[in-house]
DNA sequence: GGGTTAATGTAACGCCGTTACATTCCTCAC
DNA sequence: GTGAGGAATGTAACGGCGTTACATTAACCC
């Protein structure tokens, strides 16, 4: 019930309403009817406007996308550009984490780079890294800010079933330590970092 | 109608029926009426046996799980069984694919790799990495498998969505090796590899 | 005015997970 | 044998989902 009855339902305010929804709730919260309702209307108007719910999770991802387009890159030297290039892009998906489960159900999770690819390919070539070889650098820091974020967000969608049996390693019972950094929860922010720079140690 | 009117439904022949069910087709084809239909029962019966969708969900990934416990390390030396328990690993989770979705429903998607973390443990022992360090290392070898398979999986869940616009990289146009390797289809295998070395390089 | 098109509304289809309730089957004490 | 009682199955429905056939209104142009 957001707009009174006669305001003008364009697509735009499809899309938006719609993002609204699942950013306000999840992707699970996303259903024509409650659309519909949102905007005051019936759901055969967001059929008109939009297709169906693949075209208007297409429209969605896209609106998203374009509001990260820009890429600003800081730091002395390329290593630290890439390297902050690649912390920025994966904030920019941590602070939307609907889009990243839009973008999957798209199929677009990497789709999403192309901005990054082009930022990441200009520091490459300025440290002598070209074709194949800047490309294989690119995919590899593209999956692994994907990946990283995609894993994490998967993982605290529900509450702790991902937490491991600390009873369960009987070969290792000699290292305490260790069982209890395994017990703890993943610190993905350092995981992330670690095998980031070891991914430039390798590429550069 | 996998079966006679009056053989014996189990919770074992429910979930091996659902695990068929899913690896025939895909976890979307796995609808308690439809599990219902190829049992030759009713819907109610299902959920005599099993609870509900979610618990057979579990179920079915408890099973799947199981039959992959053991591991087998090959390798001259500790670095050489550890990649190849990483590669082993992956090669695993590939092949089950359904498996990746499953545990991934069920944010299991890291609690399914205890045996493996055992057994990295005692090869990181053996380099003399403990404690915290050798649990970094752990999470690290972990995240890039998981996350290697989930993202591949998910590309190719749909057609070619994600392939990439190959004229939409104004800044690099004086290489078009990079474009061209940029724009051919994402060779997940060799960005693992990569990745892989590059974490072994870091910890070992 | 009338006619054409854009946009909205009504009501239904077939699917989903789940459940209240009735029914059958099987076992075991008597 | 014959009931009692629990285990297992069947029937039918609820509410919700995406989608669509069809009727209805609104806006514009001639």
């Amino acid at each position: 019930m957001s707009r009174s009855s006669r305001d003008s339902v364009t697509q735009a305010t499809v899309v938006a309403t719609a993002i609204r929804l699942v950013e306000d709730n999840d992707l699970d919260a996303l259903t024509m009817r409650r659309l519909a309702a949102e905007l005051g209307t019936a759901v055969t108007s967001i059929y008109w406007h939009v297709g169906n719910r693949d075209a208007l999770v297409g429209l969605m991802v896209d609106r998203l996308l374009a509001d990260m387009r820009d890429v600003t890159v800081g730091g002395r030297d390329p290593r630290a550009r890439i390297s902050s290039l690649c912390k920025q892009w994966r904030q920019r998906l941590w602070d939307h984490p609907h889009l990243i489960a839009l973008a999957h159900e798209r199929n677009k999770t990497l789709a999403m780079f192309q901005p990054m690819q082009a930022a990441l390919a200009r520091e490459l070539h300025a440290v002598g890294l070209r074709g194949k070889d800047a490309a294989a650098a690119i995919r590899g820091l593209q999956l692994h800010v994907v990946s990283s974020v995609v894993i994490e967000r998967t993982a605290q969608r529900g509450p702790t079933t991902d937490a491991t049996d600390p009873t369960a390693w009987p070969a290792i019972t000699d290292d305490p330590e260790l069982i209890a950094a395994l017990s703890a929860p993943v610190d993905y922010r350092a995981a992330f970092d670690v095998g980031l720079e070891a991914l430039l140690d390798r590429f550069l």
